[in-house]
RNA sequence: CGGGGCGUGGCGCAGCCCGGUAGCGCGCACGGUUUGGGUCCGUGAGGUCCCCGGUUCGAAUCCGGGCGCCCCGACCA
């Protein structure tokens, strides 16, 4: 017997994250400081994610390109905010080809640049807008603290741009990109996530306005999933993106970013584990279903393996997602364990009492022990397995939704939003303070503000800070 | 960059105070046993004890210096 349990999330959730993220085999060490190495279970998660997004973003009218990882150290200084945005977590290249180079090559933390530069010249006339592209990189930016997916020094995500002739068309595609990310995040993550609108401090360095998905994980942290932002002229102006109108005048685009990275594994595993491990939602469950074959001799093996080969057949050709477990050392329980461990929504156990009855238990991983465990016909089990699939991502949508709704208060005064935030919930109190405010509130509380749902009360309120009549309502809380 | 902690087989640790040339658990390999909720037994492989220097007949252990990592904050997707 071994002592393999992992971390309670009661116990020590920050314990218990990294614990899951590297027994559940999603990622690994690195040698370099601040990164990891995703593993194949990790990587096909994010593929799931990927997967799902690109086909969003292509429906949307979007295109794929990819421009180059090494920016020219000057390209990242002509737009002022950005500059001071990113230079604190710039890795630069000084040197290339056994010499020291001319102009240091940042290795790019976000795009922006480089593709403003290159929108500039692909942009001449009204015809040529709006441009929509998209590409899919890894970026670094070297962070003092890192976590594994939640913030490392490099990572993967997909950063779109594009250039449009008004500011009205720019911000209906920052908000239009906002929806599918929300999209991506509810119907193939099950995470919900609140919509809403960053307030000046938290904004993108050099954008306009920046919108949010927000998500409230396990521990009840705010986590940003997803980010669009409308750059109004800013970068236009600092790269020249310029078009012809019809009436033959010149004037600057407005452009627009949004991302989102690998940090979503981390938001899936936050957000639908438990003390037992992952519980990955169906639609990105690289596994959705594990067969855990049972048998004691090798006469019942072969009988037993049969059925095993039959099911896998039958749930691959209808199209569900199959693995067997072939393994021959480990016992049933240890495999019950282990999957468990690695958050495979429905497991198949097949045993000799099966075979003879023609019978398979399915398990499902969101409801632990017998509870969780019902006996099919072997004929039904394609129908049974979908069915359960389609109910698993349902439930695990609606219990962190339930979560989160639980632990959102409202807070009409500074003393009520402190007590609220130190419970570790999150506070919605209406704002009208300043930047200062905001510091203020954050210095003492350690909370910031999410965001200003787009779901708002109405009416109008009184500043929990300063008193002032507040025309939105803010979320406040504790944030990665 | 401030505050804590730690560097010993793949992982987690003990040994260090009181120097004698390395041990435990897990994992791994092989054999057997077991298999419907983390089987058990046996055999075996695997180590520059973070690095450099010093003290000593002898250093994982003592002394000096370096390096690295982790955790807690500030910066951030």
């Amino acid at each position: 017997m071994s002592e393999q349990a992992v971390t309670a999330q009661s116990e020590d959730f920050s314990r218990w994250y990294n614990e899951i993220v590297y027994r559940a085999d999603l990622a690994a060490p690195s040698p370099v400081r601040g990164c990891i190495i995703i593993k194949p279970y990790g990587y096909e998660v994010w593929e799931g994610i990927k997967a799902g997004l690109d086909r969003r973003i292509k429906e949307t009218g979007h295109q794929n390109a990819y421009f180059p990882l090494f920016i020219p150290e000057s390209y990242i200084k002509r737009e002022a905010e950005h500059v001071e945005g990113f230079s604190p977590e710039l890795a630069v290249v000084t040197h290339a080809g056994g010499r020291e180079l001319e102009e240091p090559l940042v290795v790019r933390p976000t795009s922006e640049t480089v593709i403003g530069e290159a929108f500039s010249d692909w942009i001449q006339s009204y015809r040529d807008l709006p441009l929509l592209i998209n590409q899919w990189a890894n970026v670094v930016r070297w962070e003092l603290r890192t976590r594994p997916f939640l913030r490392t020094a490099e990572f993967l995500w997909q950063e779109g741009h594009t250039a449009h002739a008004s500011h009205d068309e720019a911000e209906e595609e920052t908000l239009q990109m906002l929806d599918v990310y929300a999209d991506c995040a509810v119907n193939d993550a099950a995470i919900p996530v609140i919509k809403g609108e960053k307030s000046r401090m938290e904004r993108f360095a050099g954008a306009m306005r920046t919108y949010t998905i927000e998500a409230m994980m396990r521990d009840k942290r705010a986590l940003q999933c997803g980010t669009s932002h409308n750059l109004g002229q800013n970068f236009a102006k600092a790269f020249d993106i310029r078009y012809l109108t019809e009436a033959n005048t010149q004037e600057f685009c407005w452009t627009t970013s949004w991302g989102l990275t690998t940090r979503m594994v981390g938001a899936v595993v936050m957000t639908h584990g438990d003390d037992k491990g992952l519980r990955l939602p169906p639609k990105l469950a690289p596994y959705q279903v594990v067969i855990v074959p049972i048998y004691k001799r090798d006469a019942q093996r072969v009988a037993v393996m049969e059925a095993v080969e039959r099911l896998r057949e039958a749930l691959t050709e209808s199209g569900i997602r199959v693995h067997v477990d072939r393994r021959e050392g480990q016992s049933p329980g240890f495999k019950f364990n282990d999957w468990e461990m690695r958050g495979v929504p429905v497991r198949a156990e097949i045993g000799p009492k099966d075979v003879e009855n023609n019978n398979v238990v399915l398990a499902r991983r969101d409801v632990l022990g017998r509870q969780g465990k019902q006996f099919v016909s072997q004929d039904g089990v394609v129908d049974a397995a979908r069915d359960l699939l389609a109910d698993i991502q349902r439930a695990l949508l609606d219990d962190a939704q339930a979560f989160r709704d639980a632990h959102i208060q409202d807070a009409s005064s500074y003393d009520e939003l402190r007590a609220v935030v130190e419970a570790g919930d999150w506070a919605r109190s209406w704002w009208a303070g300043s930047d200062a405010d905001e510091q203020a509130v954050k210095d003492k509380t350690g909370a910031t503000i999410r965001c200003f749902p787009f779901e708002q009360p109405g009416g109008r309120g009184e500043c929990v800070k300063t008193g002032k009549a507040a025309e939105k309502v803010a979320l406040f809380a504790k944030a990665y």
